[in-house]
DNA sequence: CGCAACATGTAAGCGGTTACATGATTAC
DNA sequence: GTAATCATGTAACCGCTTACATGTTGCG
């Protein structure tokens, strides 16, 4: 499942610019699947091109036209057919766990650094999902709320995880680390 | 961090060769860092074209040449280098939860197949993670284990959060789900 | 005075995936 | 016989990221 299909999804909840879609990228989707201007834009474009949403231009003053977008009848099936895939993949790409990994050839103090900026970014995340909380949640759809609920869960897993278990990278006898040149 | 410094930290614990690091992104790194042949070779030249790894050739009959790859002084500072990034990234990009965010357009199989297909995939990553521990984890650097141990418990909270919420999304009232017609 | 928000796009480049190519050995 | 394991690579392709390009309005 590309761009094109998230944003293809994202339309059957009714019709929305490119810059509104990367807004919603960035709030409900941020934590699961990015995509920037630079997918968006030709994302919408080949989507009208091949007839699966419709555009209409606002002109507006001193501001290029805002172009709306709407799925079309071929639009919602073709997204119906993407979802009939059984197995949607759900991949991690981790360069913290990666860097993690290696240590045993860091200082205490490149640890603790990561492992703070790490607990930083799942706060941010779980501030913003307690703003959604506060809006108009029982609007949304259920899968909507599934998907929220894993996320909070995964962050607070996450961080009561890396709280639990900093004591086995720093806490160790080895205050003195590995070297490039031991 | 690319596929050249992963190979490079795995090169750390000792020399191999690019068959033998790809068993390692297939098993102790498969839940956070995937890297297939077509990347991990041409990493390896590349990493030996720059002096970060040096190369020996062992023949064998009737195979091509065993190429064990050793990592070399410049490579460790290379490393090091790459390791005080203080923030490396953590990304997912699932399929998965952006499919269950338009389940209110899909049938409840449709849903009940795609919740299954993911429980078996997070049972079977925790029993390759118990395969590890019932081998010599206390040689494992204490990075390593800390990397399982996340791998372990993000593993069992999904599966615990998709047993626990599967009902907000086929439970529901509307055994009759919305179609492209309606 | 400067920054954020509004609003859309292009183009180069990069990194990784997939498919292809080869071929012996061993176990079922 | 046939599948898996061992073992290395190339090349085309694809999708996404990053940087660039432009310009107004409104807030502090």
């Amino acid at each position: 499942m590309d761009v094109k299909t998230v944003c293809l999804g994202m339309l059957t909840d009714g019709e929305a610019s490119g810059y509104d879609l990367k807004k919603e990228f960035e709030s409900s989707f941020s934590h699961f699947f990015a995509a920037g201007y630079g997918s968006i834009y030709p994302a919408l474009n080949a989507l009208a091109r091949d007839g699966l949403v419709e555009c209409r231009h606002i002109a507006q003053e001193g501001k290029p036209d805002r172009k709306v977008y709407e799925i079309t009848e071929a639009g919602r099936e073709h997204l119906l057919a993407a979802l009939e895939n059984p197995c949607p993949s759900h991949k991690v790409r981790s360069e913290f766990l990666a860097t993690m990994c290696f240590s045993h050839l860091m200082s205490h103090e490149q640890i603790e650094t990561v492992l703070e900026n790490r607990l930083t970014e799942m706060t941010n995340y779980l501030e913003l999902f307690k703003e959604f909380e506060a809006s108009r949640m029982e609007d949304w759809p259920p899968g909507a709320r599934f998907v929220l609920g894993f996320g909070q869960t995964m962050m607070k897993t996450m961080r009561e995880y890396i709280e639990a278990n900093r004591g086995m990278l720093v806490e160790e006898t080895n205050t003195e680390h590995q070297t490039a040149i031991g």
